[in-house]
DNA sequence: TGGCTGCTTGGCCATATAGCCAAATTATTC
DNA sequence: GAATAATTTGGCTATATGGCCAAGCAGCCA
């Protein structure tokens, strides 16, 4: 009972996470490859603060982890299991 | 690109429809058969506006369906293919 | 018709989120 | 150490969302 409603909690934090566009096109930038926020940045084309802020929100759900390399910043996709996700979708919205 | 953008844009809207507990708790009840509004709100313990309103938010995705019969709406789960993302938190989060 | 049940919609308030700019932080290089 | 570049954090505002209550609508039964 009170363990379902925190496991649903969780998980709807982890779609939360993956509720944003941006965010989702941070996770298929990343599915092909490490990349920095600046390079991100660039892709997505909002202020490097927000994109900086989108990393944390995947972050903080363990969906991507950083690297630091000197003075820049290397993400990484470390649920590559999301990208099943995608799929599904498509398959229901006949897209792509 | 545009194309990339409204396909990202478009996926996140189903993301967010899952980005709740009570829908997650919802989509798990429907995911063992039909289901009215009625016995969701009980199971759920919120007013029955309010399950009803995030039953509107999953319909709006195409996430479930309902269909009347008599005085009664029975709704069930369109997408069953979510139930995977499930399994791939659960993997992470080591939960479950 | 009138009343009942089941469900949805409208209205309102409190909270959360996204975005920008500005400022702080970390590492490099001169 | 100062200047520069890359990234993050703080602060602010605008917008979106979730929740409740109250009101509306549809089907059923007396």
């Amino acid at each position: 009972m009170q363990d379902d409603k925190d496991r649903f909690y969780r998980q709807a934090q982890i779609f939360k996470a993956l509720a944003h566009s941006s965010r989702l096109c941070i996770i298929d930038r990343l599915s092909r490859g490490e990349c920095t926020p600046g390079e991100l940045t660039k892709l997505i084309g909002s202020d490097a603060s927000t994109v900086s802020k989108h990393l944390a929100v995947l972050r903080a759900q363990g969906i991507v982890r950083e690297r630091r390399a000197g003075s820049e910043v290397y993400y990484r996709l470390l649920m590559p299991c999301v990208l099943g996700f995608f799929d599904c979708i498509a398959q229901v919205h006949g897209d792509q």
